[in-house]
DNA sequence: TATTGTTATACTCTATAACTATA
DNA sequence: TATAGTTATAGAGTATAACAATA
């Protein structure tokens, strides 16, 4: 039995196709994540909400309010006070004031965190072609199509 | 921009076909998880990792060792101690000996714990049919079949 | 009153490593 | 010595809720 038919104790065969497709997405997902992860780690001593959240920031030029950084990464404020404050640490991004909300700030890349993340985005990039090497371009590009039906089927 | 489109700050154009594929199966893979996560502590107030090991015992009618535990569910041996800690609490699974090693035990489901998984398969299957409702019998074979290929690329 | 951001806290999930009791 | 399982601990990742400052 291999690492998928086991992942819920039990063979394909039983099960309906929608079940089986569910295990191998997860299988595939987590591999690849953990190593994105671990590569981060390892190589840059990061973490994926960080490099994320400085992936939002990489093609704003003014940086983005705290509050549009929870909207699009999904997680609370209080969590983007977080990692924010460990990236300002370390000199990567940078709180600015927004004029006419003394409220609200906005978060930007400096110069080194906009220099560091080329170097990260392209080992990223790396990993994942590696990832779907298996895969021909005709191939990636209908997993792609079949994948945006599941996407649009779910989305919230 | 959509959900997708804004994980990484970025639009799908800009990237090689591989990079937009990643960022749709973790975009997909992460919608599915959230719901059966949630399904799973609304209803049954239960996690992912506590399903798991009862549908790991789920098929095994003399259980299975701590030990073989965590080899199929890939995390350590002291996590699984502890997830069985929980269902054992609760009467849900328990630990039995292993004739001839003394060091050893078995872990097996309970009957009230085999009549509490049969009805969260049932309810996890319904959860992942539905997810992938917006496909076609055939589309869903196409789709297990390239991501068995993205699997074979990249098996640890 | 509502919103922005912060703080405090708690819980899930996982890993590492030291420990025990057997083998 | 090696293995099965336990314990303790740490850290990532996330959520909830109370709070201050400002709108």
């Amino acid at each position: 039995m291999d690492k998928e038919a086991r992942l819920h104790g039990t063979t394909s065969a039983e099960h309906p196709q929608a079940l089986r497709l569910w295990l191998r997405l997860l299988t595939c997902t987590q591999l690849i994540e953990t190593r994105v992860r671990g590569g981060l780690r390892e190589r840059f001593n990061t973490t994926l909400p960080r490099f994320d959240l400085m992936a939002q920031l990489e093609r704003s030029v003014d940086g983005l309010k705290m509050n549009e950084l929870s909207r699009r990464m999904m997680v609370t404020r209080g969590n983007i006070t977080g990692i924010t404050d460990q990236l300002v640490g370390e000199g990567l991004v940078e709180r600015l004031a927004v004029p006419g909300d003394r409220r609200a700030s906005r978060v930007a890349l400096t110069k080194k965190g906009r220099r560091l993340f080329n170097t990260m985005a392209l080992a990223h990039e790396d990993w994942i072609v590696k990832a779907f090497a298996g895969l021909g371009a005709k191939d990636i590009t209908t997993l792609h199509t079949l994948l945006g039906h599941v996407k649009k089927g779910i989305s919230p």
